[in-house]
DNA sequence: CCGAGATGAGTAATCGATTTCACGCAAGTT
DNA sequence: AACTTGCGTGAAATCGATTACTCATCTCGG
C-alpha cells in the first residue's frame, strides 16, 4: 500500500523529471513556464508534499530548533518560550521542547539529542554557568544562544537581563521607603543570575552609605522552599530586618508562606520586592512589588539572534542585555 | 571538511561492513562476540553517533511528537505540557511544541509539518470541536489523542477531565453556602469545554430545585477581558446575582477584577468559585475556591495512550475523563 | 560421508529529495 | 558554415542508515 506520492509520482505525472519538479518547488533554477506549469498542476492534482525527513538528509539540516530550559512548569519562562517560539515561526522554524530540569545530564542528553537530529540551532538556558558544555554542538557549527543565564566556557551569543540593575533598582526603592535593615534572599551562586542580583542588592546600600550586614543575606536553592527557609533564617535573628529583597519569583512566594505563618504582616511589619513578575500580581494581597523582566522579550530576541546566525551572521558573539522595571505595588509601600 | 564520522567510518575502522555495524547498533540480529566487540570499540574510540534524519528516512518513521495546544502563556497549559513532556521521554520520543493560538488555520499548518515531517504521533487541544481536521494524520496512520476538549468529526483517543461533573461541585457548593440567585459566566458553546461546564451548573440547580435564570448565563470568550465583561454585564442586572461560578482561570481573574473596580467584595456580598487551579492561589485575596483538574496527569495519560498507539494498540479509541476535585478556600465562604 | 537446514556477514537496494554533471539545442560571433 | 556560448533538462550520484537478499560456512541426522 502506498501511502505518500513522491516526488517521481509527480514526474511521471507531469512528464518530466524528478530534477525538474525539485527545481520548480524550490525556485532557485529556472525552468520553462510550460513545464513549471505542468508540474504545479501535478503537484495540486495528486496533494503532494515533499517529504521533509528526505529533504533534511539530502540538505543536511533541518528546520528545527531545540529549545533547551530548566523548567516549563516554572511560569517565568513560559513567556520566554513563548517568545522564543513566535521567532522561530517567522522565521520558518519549528521548535522541540526539552526540559532538563535544572540537571546537567539530562541538558548534555538533550544537547546530544539536538546534534543526532541535526537541529538547525539551540536556544538554552544553562543549568549551570561553568559546567554546561556545549562542545558537541558547536564543533559541527550548530549556532548557540544562551538565554536568562550567562555561559562561563563558551563564547556564544546571550541574551540576559540586567539583574545588577534590577536589584538595585529594588534595593534603593526599599531605602527609599524608609528601610534600614534590609535582607536578600538569593540562589546558588553558581548561576549568573543569583550572583549578579546579590551583587547589585550590594550596590545599592553601598551607596546609600548603608553597610552591607552579611548575615542579612541568605543563600537558597530558587525554588519556594527556598524562599520559606530563608525568611525563617532572618526571622529568627535577634534583629529582624525591615525590608526584604527576594531574587526570584518562586523563592518569594515561599518567603511570603513563611510571613504568613510567622504572622508578619506585610507592609506592616517588613516591606517586600520581588523578582520577575507572577502572574495573577493585580489579585494577591498584598499586591506584590516585582523587579519585572521583558521575558517574552528575552525570549524573541534570542530567537532572532539564532535567526540571524542561520541567516549567515558571522560576527563576533553578541550579547543582549534587556532592562527591568520596577513596578511598585502595594507590599513596598508603607501604610 | 569531514564533520561527521558516518556508519562506514566505523565499518572501516572496525573492518567489518556497514550492515554489520548497524546490526551491532540495533542489537536485534546476532553477531559474532569479536566482531561485535570491534564494532563497539570503533564506535567509541571514532565517538560516533548514528545519523538520526538518514534514520528517520529509511524507517518512515521518526521519535517525534507533535504537541499542538491552545497558547502556551496558559498556566493551564503548561501543568499539562509537562505531562505529556514526562510520559515523552519515559517513551523515549522528544515533543515538538506548537503553538495554534486557538486559529485554526495555524493548527492546520502545525498539523501539515506533522506530516510532513513524519512525527509518530500528534497529542492537541482541538481549536473547534467541529472543524478541526485531522485528516492528514489519520489518512497516513499517525495516531493522535485529543486532550482537554473532546472532538466530533474524528473518533481518536482522547483525555478530558469531568467537566460536567466539575460544574455541578462547584454549583452545589455555592448552594450549599447558602446561595439561591447563582450566576454564570461560561466561554464558546463550539468547544466541548464550554458547554459540559454549562450543563453541569444547569444540572445542579435544577437538582436543588432551583429555576435556571437564563438571564444569569453569561457566553464570553475564555479569557480575562471575557470574565470582566461577564462580571460586569451581572453587576448591572437589576437583581444582583449572590453566587457566581466561573468557567475557566483567566475568566476568573477577568470577573475578580470587575468585582474589585465595582467595589463588590468577595465573599461578603458575593460567592464566587472558579475553574481550573490557578497559580499562587495560597497568595490570592481571597483565596480562591476552584475547581482543580488533574492537568499534569491529563497531559501524562494522553502521552500514554499515544505511546500505547505507537506500541501497536490497535483497539478502539478509548475516552480517559478525569475527575476533578473542588478546593475550597475563602471566596465561597461566607465569613 | 552427503545433503538439509541454520547461521553469520557482506553486497546492494532502498528510503525520497537535492544537486552535480553532461548533453542537446538555439542563438550569437566571425 | 563553423564554432563558441549559454540555457534548460534529464540521468545519475548523493545524503547515511537500514534491510532484503545472497552466499559461504558450519552442524547434524541418516
Amino acid at each position: 500500500m502506498r501511502l505518500l506520492t513522491t516526488i517521481y509520482d509527480v514526474a511521471t505525472r507531469a512528464g518530466v523529471s524528478a530534477a525538474t519538479v525539485s527545481r520548480v518547488l524550490n525556485g532557485s533554477d529556472s525552468v520553462a513556464p510550460d513545464l513549471a506549469r505542468r508540474v504545479r498542476d501535478a503537484v495540486a492534482e495528486l496533494d503532494y508534499r515533499p517529504n521533509g525527513v528526505a529533504r533534511n538528509l539530502r540538505r543536511r539540516a533541518t528546520r528545527v530548533w531545540g529549545l533547551i530550559i530548566s523548567d516549563i512548569g516554572n511560569p517565568f519562562f513560559t513567556a520566554l518560550v513563548r517568545g522564543v517560539e513566535d521567532a522561530a515561526h517567522e522565521a520558518g522554524y519549528s521548535l522541540v521542547l526539552c526540559n532538563s530540569d535544572e540537571i546537567l545530564e539530562k541538558e548534555q542528553s538533550y544537547i546530544q539529542v539536538a546534534v543526532d537530529e541535526q537541529m538547525a540551532g539551540v536556544i538554552l538556558t544553562p543549568s549551570s554557568e561553568a559546567d554546561s558544555d556545549l562542545t558537541p554542538l558547536l564543533e559541527r557549527g550548530i549556532p548557540v544562544v544562551a538565554v536568562d543565564r550567562r555561559l562561563d566556557r563558551h563564547d556564544v551569543d546571550t541574551v540576559v537581563g540586567d539583574n545588577v540593575r534590577g536589584a538595585l533598582l529594588a534595593t534603593q526603592h526599599l531605602i527609599a521607603s524608609g528601610c534600614r535593615r534590609i535582607a536578600c534572599i538569593t540562589g546558588p551562586t553558581k548561576t549568573t543570575t543569583a550572583q549578579e542580583r546579590l551583587h547589585g542588592y550590594r550596590q545599592a546600600l553601598t551607596r546609600e552609605g548603608i553597610d552591607v550586614d552579611e548575615g542579612l543575606v541568605m543563600i537558597e536553592n530558587f525554588k519556594e522552599d527556598g524562599g520559606y527557609a530563608g525568611a525563617t533564617g532572618l526571622l529568627d535573628l535577634d534583629e529582624r530586618p525591615d525590608g526584604l529583597f527576594v531574587a526570584n519569583n518562586l523563592m518569594t512566594v515561599g518567603a511570603l508562606e513563611a510571613l504568613v505563618d510567622r504572622g508578619v504582616e506585610v507592609p506592616r511589619d517588613l516591606l517586600i520586592v520581588g523578582f520577575d513578575d507572577i502572574p495573577w500580581a493585580k489579585l494577591t494581597r498584598p499586591r506584590l512589588t516585582t523587579v519585572d523582566q521583558p521575558t517574552y522579550q528575552m525570549g524573541k530576541d534570542a530567537g532572532t539572534l539564532l535567526a540571524g546566525r542561520l541567516g549567515g551572521n558571522t560576527g563576533p558573539a553578541r550579547t543582549i542585555m534587556l532592562s527591568p522595571t520596577l513596578q511598585v505595588r502595594e507590599s513596598s509601600v508603607r501604610s
